[in-house]
DNA sequence: CAGCGCTACCACACCCC
DNA sequence: GGTGTGGTAGCG
C-alpha cells in the first residue's frame, strides 16, 4: 500500500519537474505540426482587408474564408488558416457550420457556377435534366472558345435543394486548366449564355409588341450590362428604321434558331413570375464568397452536400479522405500547381485597366514566395495581351526601335500564333490569340447602335448573335500554353526587356523570321 | 466598435425636338 | 422624351 503511494509520489513528482523543464505555453494553440515544424496558423478578422493583410504577410499556403456568426443580417468575420488545418477542424461538422471561401480577386479559379430556380414557380422544371444540359454546353463551348476539352465527370455537382428550391453548385475540375480569376470566369459565362439573354428578351418583345409607327421599339434589353437598347422617333424615315430593325430581330430569332444552341432549358421563372437564368450570375463579383462543402447558409439546415447525379470521383489517395477530396475539389481558388497550367482569359473591355494592372503588378515583387504564390504572381506578370505589350512597349519606351518591334512582333505571330512575353519566372509561357479579325467590343457595338444614321451598321452588328460568332467565339479568350521552345521564348523575352538594337539580337532568329 | 461588392432602381439635371 | 449622373436599398 506504502510502496504503491510512493511510487505514486514519484510519478507525480517526475511529471512535474517535466513540465518544470518544458512549461506549457500560456495561450492554447491549437497545432497540427509537430513541434519542429512552422507554428499553425489561424487568425481572425473583423475586416476582409485586414485578413488580406494578414495573408500577404505569411509565408505558409494560406486562405480567406468568411464564417456566417449571426443570424440575420449576413454578417461575417475572416479566418485566415491552411486548407488542412481547416478541414482538420472542419470535417466534425460540428463546429464552423456556415463557412465560405472568400475567392480573392486577380487570383487564379477554377470555373465555377451557382444554380438555382424557385420549385413553385416553374413546375414541372427537371432540375437534374437541366444541369445535364448546361454542363454539355459549358464543355461545348471550352471546347470552342478555348479548345479546352472536358465532361461530365469533370463536374464537382453539389445539391443543396429543399423543397422551395432547386440549388446547385458546379466545380469544373480541369486538367491543367484555370481561370485568370473570377471576373474572367463571369465575363466567359455571360459570353456563353448570351443566346439565352437573346431568347429572354426577344420573348419580353413578343409578349409586348409595339405597335408598329409608334414611339419606339425597344430591342433586346437584356440583364447583362453590355446589352444593347435603343430607341427612335416616329418620322417616316425613322418608321422605315424601326422596320428593318423588326426584320433583322426576326432574323436574329431564326438563326438563333438554327445556329447558335437552343437554350431555351436555361429559362425559368423567379417568384414574382419574371423569367431568369437558372444561372445565378451574381456569384462572379472581386472577394465573392463562396460557401464550402458541407456548409450550410446561417438559419437554415441545408448543407452543400455531393448530389446523386453527381459523375466527378476524385482519384483515391491514401492520405486523404474521400470526404477531404470533395472538400478540396469544391474550393474554387485551390488550383492545382502544374507546371503546363493554361491559364484562360476572356476580357470584356480590353482598353480599359490592362496597363493599370500591369503597373500594379509589377511593383509587387517580392513576396512571399509559396509554390502557389510564386506561381500567381508569375501568371498575373505574364497576362498581357499582344494589344498590351505593343502598348507597353510605347508607354515605357522600351524600344525605341520600329524594326524592333516588327521584329518582336513576327516572331510571336509565327505560324498565325500571335504570342505574348514570357518573361523571367519559372514557368514560360506563350499566349495561343485567335485568328486575324478584330472582334468588335461591346462598347463599339452600343455605339454603332446609339447612332441613329446608319441603320446599316445595326445590320452588320455584332450585336444580334449569329452563327458567325458563336463559332467565331475565341471572341477576346486567350489561351496560355507552357512553351518548350526556348529559344523562341529567350528572344522573345529578351526583345521586351532590353535589347536596344536589331545587331543584338541572335543571327540565327533573324534568319528564321526573314525566310518567313 | 466591426462585412463586402455590386446592380437595379430612383431622382434629378440638362438637352433636344 | 432622351441621356447622363449620383445616391442608395437590397440582393447574392
Amino acid at each position: 500500500m506504502k510502496r504503491k503511494w510512493e511510487a505514486r509520489l514519484k510519478q507525480i513528482e517526475e511529471r512535474a519537474s517535466h513540465y518544470e523543464r518544458e512549461p506549457l505555453s500560456l495561450v492554447y494553440r491549437p497545432r497540427l505540426s509537430k513541434p519542429e515544424e512552422p507554428p499553425s496558423i489561424w487568425k481572425l478578422f473583423h475586416r476582409q482587408t485586414e485578413a488580406f493583410n494578414f495573408v500577404k504577410s505569411c509565408k505558409e499556403d494560406v486562405h480567406v474564408f468568411a464564417l456566417e456568426y449571426k443570424v440575420g443580417d449576413g454578417q461575417r468575420i475572416y479566418l485566415v488558416t491552411t486548407y488542412a488545418q481547416l478541414w482538420f477542424y472542419y470535417k466534425s461538422r460540428r463546429n464552423l457550420l456556415h463557412c465560405y471561401e472568400v475567392i480573392p480577386e486577380n487570383a487564379v479559379c477554377k470555373l465555377y457556377f451557382d444554380l438555382e430556380f424557385n420549385r413553385l414557380a416553374n413546375p414541372g422544371a427537371d432540375g437534374k435534366k437541366m444541369v445535364a444540359l448546361l454542363i454539355e454546353h459549358v464543355c461545348r463551348a471550352l471546347q470552342q472558345f478555348y479548345r479546352v476539352s472536358c465532361s461530365a465527370e469533370d463536374v464537382l455537382n453539389l445539391d443543396s435543394s429543399t423543397n422551395e428550391k432547386f440549388s446547385r453548385h458546379l466545380i469544373f475540375q480541369l486538367h491543367d486548366v484555370a481561370f485568370k480569376d473570377n471576373i474572367h470566369v463571369g465575363n466567359f459565362v455571360r459570353k456563353m449564355l448570351e443566346p439565352a439573354f437573346h431568347l429572354i428578351a426577344s420573348e419580353d418583345d413578343d409578349m409586348t409588341p409595339e405597335t408598329m409607327g409608334h414611339e419606339f421599339s425597344h430591342f433586346s434589353e437584356t440583364p447583362v450590362k453590355q446589352g444593347i437598347s435603343f430607341s427612335k422617333k416616329s418620322t417616316d424615315k425613322d418608321m422605315g428604321e424601326s422596320w428593318t430593325t423588326n426584320s433583322k430581330k426576326l432574323e436574329r430569332l431564326g438563326s438563333a434558331k438554327q445556329s447558335s444552341p437552343d437554350l431555351s432549358f436555361l429559362i425559368v421563372k423567379n417568384n414574382v413570375g419574371e423569367k431568369h437564368l437558372f444561372v445565378d450570375l451574381g456569384v462572379y463579383t472581386r472577394n465573392r464568397n463562396f460557401r464550402l462543402y458541407k456548409s450550410s447558409e446561417i438559419g437554415k439546415y441545408v448543407p452543400l452536400e455531393v448530389a446523386e447525379d453527381n459523375k466527378f470521383y476524385p482519384v483515391q489517395s491514401e492520405n486523404i479522405s474521400k470526404e477531404n477530396q470533395y472538400f478540396l475539389s469544391a474550393l474554387v481558388s485551390n488550383v492545382r500547381f502544374s507546371d503546363t497550367l493554361r491559364i484562360l482569359t476572356y476580357d470584356m473591355s480590353q482598353n480599359k485597366q490592362r496597363v493599370e494592372n500591369f503597373n500594379h503588378t509589377s511593383t509587387s515583387e517580392g513576396r512571399p514566395t509559396t509554390e502557389r504564390l510564386k506561381l500567381q504572381l508569375a501568371k498575373k506578370e505574364q497576362l498581357l495581351t499582344l494589344d498590351k505589350i505593343v502598348e507597353t512597349i510605347e508607354g515605357f519606351q522600351c524600344s525605341p526601335y520600329p524594326e524592333i518591334d516588327q521584329f518582336v512582333l513576327l516572331l510571336v505571330n509565327k505560324n498565325g500564333i500571335k504570342g505574348g512575353f514570357p518573361l523571367p519566372a519559372e514557368v514560360r509561357l506563350l499566349f495561343l490569340l485567335k485568328e486575324e479579325e478584330e472582334f468588335t467590343t461591346d462598347e463599339t457595338r452600343d455605339s454603332e447602335t446609339k447612332n441613329p444614321h446608319e441603320p446599316s451598321s445595326i445590320a452588320s452588328s455584332k450585336g444580334t448573335f449569329s452563327d458567325a460568332d458563336w463559332d467565331n467565339g475565341i471572341d477576346d479568350a486567350y489561351i496560355l500554353e507552357a512553351t518548350e521552345d526556348a529559344e523562341l521564348a529567350e528572344a522573345a523575352e529578351n526583345s521586351l526587356l532590353g535589347y536596344n538594337g536589331i545587331d543584338e539580337i541572335p543571327d540565327e532568329l533573324i534568319i528564321e523570321v526573314l525566310q518567313e
